[in-house]
RNA sequence: CGGGGCGUGGCUCAGCUGGUAGAGCGCUCGCUUCGGGUGCGAGAGAUCGUGGGUUCAAAUCCCACCGCCCCGACCA
């Protein structure tokens, strides 16, 4: 490709609104531009890069017995509303209505739809397993999009879909999807581990994210160093603490104590000059309507995903102001658990505490600081077993430093990452909403066992430029390079230099790579810097300086210092590095 | 949805206490230069986000709306 007829508005400056490195060096080496909030066009150069990373996906799902697909963007209410999604999925499914007034949406994802059509042409089990996977765009309204292609609304996902006639083979199936993950984002050239995740609102009871390992990385993640626990801190289990025995003759006495306008846990721990380790956060839910209090301790985060497990429940949401008037007759950041049993007032849209459930950490806080159930006051001195005591125990907080790993007790190391693909063992969630079954032998009739395999191809092609670049740009793994040369010519219009030129050219091509040819008539500085900004992982310039040896130069993206090649051993030099 | 900020050529931004628009980059043309974003000159390109109001006069002040961004809540 010549680079003088290419369209690859390249930018000195990143757009104001680019808020990380990969979006700004996307923009920048004219990959890609903005349309609107999280909705992206892409260039011919950010294109080829998709493709790339889409065609390495595609060999390798295919390579397990995956069957290509494509599945419509636009899909009716009325298959969302079989599975009760339509009302679950909530405002990020993007609904919209024909000229007929039917409903549609766009899609999220596509469950709903691989399944019904699985359900209609499949019956057998010597039809099973089957895999079908498909390129898509897929459309969340997320409330907040950023970070570029990172995190848009509109963005491209591979997903697959595979069906099974009992749970053992969709397990058996699920290891051979984990495998091509492995190999495809090693073959990617990227750094990352997957994890152990949680399976979130889609469902199913198993789960594995793959991760690009990244500092900007949304997710964070720990991982033992021990014995190779990996899991998203939202999932990571943490071993209990050796517990630490009560001692009552030291326990104080509880002491109410004034904290005017003080709600969070900082402040309060500021203000009485008492580690945060010490406090006793409460927190109020409703639990499939009912109300549930929640104790962490202070330094620690609740996860509710955990909570929702704890509490065996499937709806989970924070309480509002009223229940804490209700339950415990105070603001939300004064609320506290002693002798909380017996402070209900009934209201309007309440109803009386369900359950105290506790997390394993509370079990060695003594002489605690928790809120006292009365507004801009705290209590001091409060003890676990004298002064309230949990209806049950369970591992409800984020993972974070010095928590330890559930299998060998070591601490936990972190990282963050970006989440490039997610494996999910749905189980019969959908094939039973959407009564998706096959006959066995016996002539029996059973439900499928699902399992469902993602991978954000854009968002993956974010993540390689976040884990390769350097201060002047991107530096391509080969692999998903959008060109695998970048010919320089300094002197284009010496007829020379041009024709010795397209010679190499032509050899590039001929060794079977592609190549980016900057035959433009700009200065040498212009071709340089654009070719630093996009990457590409190798280099030759061909200049009068050399050519009077007969001798272009070499060099490649991620190096510092170029090498000189004989032109009359170009070939040989390219058969090298295929 | 709460809090904050911003909308001025393709990009980055200036334009104070009102007098109907500027710079740099990019683009076009000419000369110059030619191994790390040359230098000089000449141009093209903007109903100052939209609507309303105040005023003799609004990019500037006021109101509403729209859009965008940041922090938070949310999240295959």
């Amino acid at each position: 490709m010549k680079l003088s007829n290419y369209f690859l508005p390249t930018l000195r400056e990143a757009p104001q609104d680019a808020d990380n490195i990969s979006v700004k060096l996307m923009f920048r080496s004219g990959m890609i531009r903005k349309l609107a909030s999280g909705i992206y066009e892409w260039l011919p150069l950010g294109l080829r890069v998709l493709r790339k990373v889409e065609n390495i996906v595609r060999e390798e799902l295919d390579a397990i017995g995956g069957q290509e697909v494509w599945l419509p963007v636009i899909q009716p209410k009325e298959l969302w509303m079989e599975t009760g999604r339509w009302q679950i999925y909530g405002k990020e499914l993007l609904r919209i209505k024909d000229r007929k007034d039917s409903e549609f949406c766009f899609a999220p994802t596509a469950e709903e739809v691989i399944t019904n059509m699985v359900r209609r042409d499949v019956s057998s089990y010597r039809q099973l397993p089957i895999m079908l996977y498909q390129f898509g765009l897929k459309f969340r309204d997320e409330i907040r999009p950023r970070f570029g292609v990172m995190r848009a609304r509109e963005f491209l996902m591979k997903d697959a879909y595979s069906f099974h006639a009992s749970e053992q083979d969709c397990e058996k199936w699920y290891g051979l999807v984990y495998g091509a993950y492995e190999r495809i984002f090693r073959r990617c050239g990227l750094g990352f581990k997957p994890v152990e995740a949680d399976s979130g609102p889609i469902g199913g009871n198993h789960s594995h994210e793959f991760m690009v390992i990244a500092n900007t990385g949304e997710a964070e993640i720990a991982l033992c160093p021990a014995c190779g626990y990996a899991a998203n801190t939202e999932k990571a289990a943490v071993a209990e603490m050796p517990e630490r025995k009560a001692d009552p003759s030291k326990f104080h006495p509880l002491t109410d104590v004034a904290t005017p306008g003080l709600y969070t846990v900082d402040e309060v721990a500021k203000f009485l000059k008492v580690n945060k380790k010490q406090f006793i956060k409460t927190l109020f839910f409703l639990a499939d309507g009912e109300p549930v209090m929640a104790l962490v301790r202070g330094d620690h985060e609740l996860n509710e995903n955990k909570l929702r497990r704890a509490l065996g429940v499937t709806g989970l949401e924070k309480a509002p102001q009223n229940i804490y008037e209700a339950i415990a007759g105070c603001p939300a950041g004064f609320a506290g658990p002693v002798d909380i049993k017996n402070k209900y007032v009934p209201g309007k849209d309440t109803k009386p505490l369900k359950t105290v459930i506790a997390d394993y950490a509370l079990k060695g806080v003594f002489n605690g600081v928790s809120g006292a159930c009365r507004n801009d006051t705290h209590t001091t001195g409060v003890n676990i077993g004298r002064d309230y005591n949990p209806d049950s125990f369970a591992d409800l907080r984020v993972a974070a430093e010095g928590d330890m790993c559930p299998n060998c007790r070591k601490p936990f190391e972190f990282k963050r990452g970006i989440e490039v693909g997610q494996t999910f063992k749905l189980g019969t969630k959908y094939s039973k909403s959407l009564k998706c079954e096959f006959l066995d032998e016996r002539q029996k009739s059973s439900l499928m066992v699902m399992g469902c395999y993602g991978i954000g191809v854009s968002r993956t092609v974010a993540a390689a430029i976040e884990q390769f670049h350097d201060e002047w740009g991107i530096i391509w793994p080969p692999a998903i390079a959008p060109f695998e040369f970048s010919l320089v010519t300094i002197e284009t219009e010496d007829t020379d230099s041009m024709a010795q030129s397209l010679k190499v050219y032509e050899q590039i091509h001929a060794a079977g790579f592609s190549v980016l040819w900057d035959e433009r008539n700009e200065r040498p500085g212009v071709k340089f810097k654009d070719a630093d900004l996009i990457g590409l992982p190798y280099r030759i310039v061909v200049s009068a300086k050399t050519l009077k040896d007969g001798e272009c130069e070499f060099k490649k993206r991620a190096e510092k210092t170029a090498v000189r090649w004989k032109l009359s051993e170009l070939p040989s030099k390219l058969a090298e590095l295929k």
